[in-house]
DNA sequence: CTTATTTCTGGAAATGATTTCCATTAAACA
DNA sequence: TGTTTAATGGAAATCATTTCCAGAAATAAG
């Protein structure tokens, strides 16, 4: 049997494992719920998709998990301003699909977006490297996001 | 009589009333709470910061007014990641000194920035410029964000 | 200035996302 | 397989933020 869930050992398993933490049923839901959508999903969005197939894997479990995979760095936490918390995997099985977040305020609707992105990893990478030497700071990660308004919302 | 508080027209009182909210004493004390600092305060910090002056202004109303000025585009609101929201004047009556973060996940101390600026500022405006053509979206602001590892929590 | 209208207020109670507790279960590794 | 130790879930606790509502205050009208 080639491995649990017959999919090739997991890409993520061995980060999880370096650090001293276990691969469990949960665990192994939580990503796979993640992986499997661009959708920028809470917690308890998580909980519910997972629910049906593993009735046995609770919330707490799922806020320890995700909290758990932010500080290894496979997930990114964040806030589009409606007061609960959303999840994306920073990478994926065939790595990383970098983009940043439109936000409308009205609506509260996210568009990710991957253009205009090449300029944009260049000036990164340049502030990124200033930034860190004059404060003496190791950036690992950063968080761009637009505010405004979406063509339904003006439309009003 | 100058003024109420004998320190001029304030800045802001146009635009408050322009949009049909009244002038009232919490107000002026919470916006001159957050322009007499650079710190990033939570709607706790002011409700601290106010109350010895102004004993009857309520945490309620804190909230309120922060959300107003939020929707004013008077104030920004920020997560930094440790479970409150902080609040910062957008523009002062100086005018705007615009900055970004550079966030700690450490010890989730906060550096404002403001070098290397000029570069980002022309990217930025092409950027948004593109996005909001391409998603038709009107753009009005900006996060941006460096997450990492302060000096002092490097030496441990 | 006085009164009328309507917003603003604070305090208590409600809300809702996230955490904590703790006895039980299940990985991992010898 | 047995032992060790981390992981679990469900209930209760926490804590930032909102909601409610009757009274106070700001602006508009007279």
């Amino acid at each position: 049997m080639p491995c649990r869930k017959g999919c090739g050992p997991q890409w993520w398993h061995g980060k999880v494992k370096d650090c001293g933490y276990r691969i469990t049923a949960g665990r192994e839901a939580i990503i796979e719920a993640l992986s499997s959508t661009h959708d920028h999903l809470s917690a308890e969005d998580v909980y519910a998709r997972i629910h049906d197939k593993y009735p046995n894997v609770g919330l707490t479990t799922i806020y320890r998990t995700l909290d758990m995979l932010v500080n290894l760095g496979l997930v990114f936490k964040f806030d589009f301003g409606d007061g609960k918390a959303r999840y994306e995997l920073t990478e994926g099985p065939k790595g990383a699909h970098h983009h940043h977040h439109l936000v409308c305020t009205g609506c509260k609707r996210v568009i990710d977006y991957t253009d205009f992105i090449d300029d944009e990893v260049e000036l990164l990478r340049r502030t990124e490297k200033g930034l860190s030497d004059k404060y003496r700071f190791r950036i690992d990660n950063h968080l761009i996001q637009f505010y405004g308004t979406c063509t339904e919302c003006l439309a009003k």
